[in-house]
DNA sequence: AACCAAGCCAACCGCGCCCCG
DNA sequence: ACGGGGCGCGGTTGGCTTGGT
């Protein structure tokens, strides 16, 4: 069925937007918050639809917007999440408190993309294009690594927004019984101010990740730094990342422990019997989510790695450590883009340690420095992360 | 100085999800 | 259960700016 138009075209304004229609948006929202943003244009004398007032809003007008050049670590804290999140423009803004979707999208596109690109890394799996290229320092299968790891955690993330999801319906049933007949929409917005950025998983995400990289996955890579995965390595030797969410208190559904398992290619267990069962839509399209990440449709049959999840779900990588490289990898572009850009780092305070290694003399992330580097390129994440506003004001 | 191409970014478009009646 | 409204998200576009010749 065709979907109808957002507003009636006819006779609203488009294009850029002036000074006058600025001061007007701002000045209603100040005063009476954007409630419904379709009756907003006529509330507020604006000859706009409300999706444009919205647009102009989020985009522009709010108050907390930080605009101007992208520092360093904001570059850094860009590609990291990229690495992992793909083109989650919302999910990667929730960590970047100041900047907007839109205009981290934009830099994306005008400026790391052709970067990546330039230094002959594919930005979307933000692996070497030609693995020939660095394949004799291994970092090309680290790369890849790394891509398996976005595509894992996308596939978490789809499962874990869902559980976030049901978390939020359970608690806007609770909440908006009492708060009379606001849109459930409006019940958040009410609760927040306007000018936060929402996402809908991308927190609980980075939960997981923090449960990840502090639970086992870098102790796990530590045992099997130098030959690793027989008997359960790498990848397939996840330590349980347990996930982290926060739910409401009232509603928090029990942990959910998800086994990337030595043994069956990976386990989920609820920490008992009843939890998968009260949250059997969740559990079904988790360990869906997650088996068909683990078994092929992300991995396995996609081919186009070195490693292989093999039937047993370890990973088969070619003796090389699954992780390793990652943050030399990253850390290569970093640097590149770092001596390439024209900005000094001491513009935005450069050393602040988000970074980790990614000044460490060399740079280029290869023999020895590879395990640090791993380590470095989750410490920093985890980093980032925790100096981010994760506790997410949706959860 | 004029022209052209590339870069950049605000805004728009269309789709999907969620909620409500 | 279903359909429509509202909103958020990601992709794309169009116009302004900047840099090069």
């Amino acid at each position: 069925m065709g979907r109808s138009p957002c507003c009636d075209k006819v006779g609203l304004k488009k294009g850029p937007w002036t000074p006058e229609e600025d001061q007007k948006l701002l000045a209603y929202i100040e005063e009476h918050g954007h409630g419904s943003w379709r009756a907003l244009p006529s509330k507020a004398g604006l000859q706009r639809c409300g999706k444009s007032c919205r647009i102009r809003w989020t985009n522009y007008l709010r108050p907390d917007i930080k605009r101007g050049k992208f520092s360093l670590q904001e570059e850094q804290t860009i590609i990291q999440l990229h690495a992992l999140l793909g083109n989650r423009w919302s999910a990667i803004a929730t960590h970047l408190p100041k900047r907007t979707d839109n205009e981290i999208k934009n830099y994306w596109n005008t400026h790391l993309k052709k970067r990546l690109t330039k230094m002959g890394i594919d930005p979307v799996t933000h692996k070497p294009k030609n693995d020939t290229l660095l394949s004799s320092d291994g970092q090309s299968k680290t790369a890849a690594n790394l891509s398996h790891m976005a595509q894992w955690e996308s596939a978490r993330l789809e499962a874990e927004a869902r559980l976030v999801r049901e978390s939020k319906l359970r608690s806007h049933l609770t909440t908006s019984s009492s708060s009379n007949n606001k849109p459930s929409s409006d019940v958040v917005s009410a609760a927040l101010p306007p000018t936060i950025p929402s996402s809908r998983s991308s927190s609980s995400s980075i939960d997981v990740l923090k449960a990840w990289t502090n639970g086992g996955w870098l102790k796990s890579n530590e045992g099997n730094n130098n030959n690793n995965n027989s008997g359960g390595g790498g990848i397939g030797d996840l330590e349980s990342p347990t996930s982290t969410l926060s739910f409401s208190e009232n509603n928090a559904p029990p942990p959910l422990t998800i086994m990337a398992g030595g043994g069956g290619g990976g386990i989920i267990e609820g920490h008992n019997g009843n939890n998968v069962k009260e949250e059997g839509k969740v559990y079904d399209s988790l360990h869906e989510l997650t088996m068909s990440a683990m078994e092929g449709t992300s991995w396995g049959s996609s081919h186009q790695h070195h490693d292989v999840i093999v039937g047993d779900g370890h990973v088969d990588d070619d003796d090389d450590d699954p992780m390793v490289g990652e943050e030399g990898f990253t850390n290569l572009l970093l640097n590149a883009a770092a001596q390439s850009d024209d900005r000094s780092l001491s513009e935005e305070g450069g050393g602040d340690g988000a970074s980790g290694g990614s000044g460490d003399g060399d740079g280029d992330g290869n023999g020895s420095d590879f395990y640090e580097d791993n380590k470095n390129y989750w410490n920093s994440i985890l980093n980032l992360v925790n100096s981010s506003p994760s506790d997410s004001p949706m959860f």
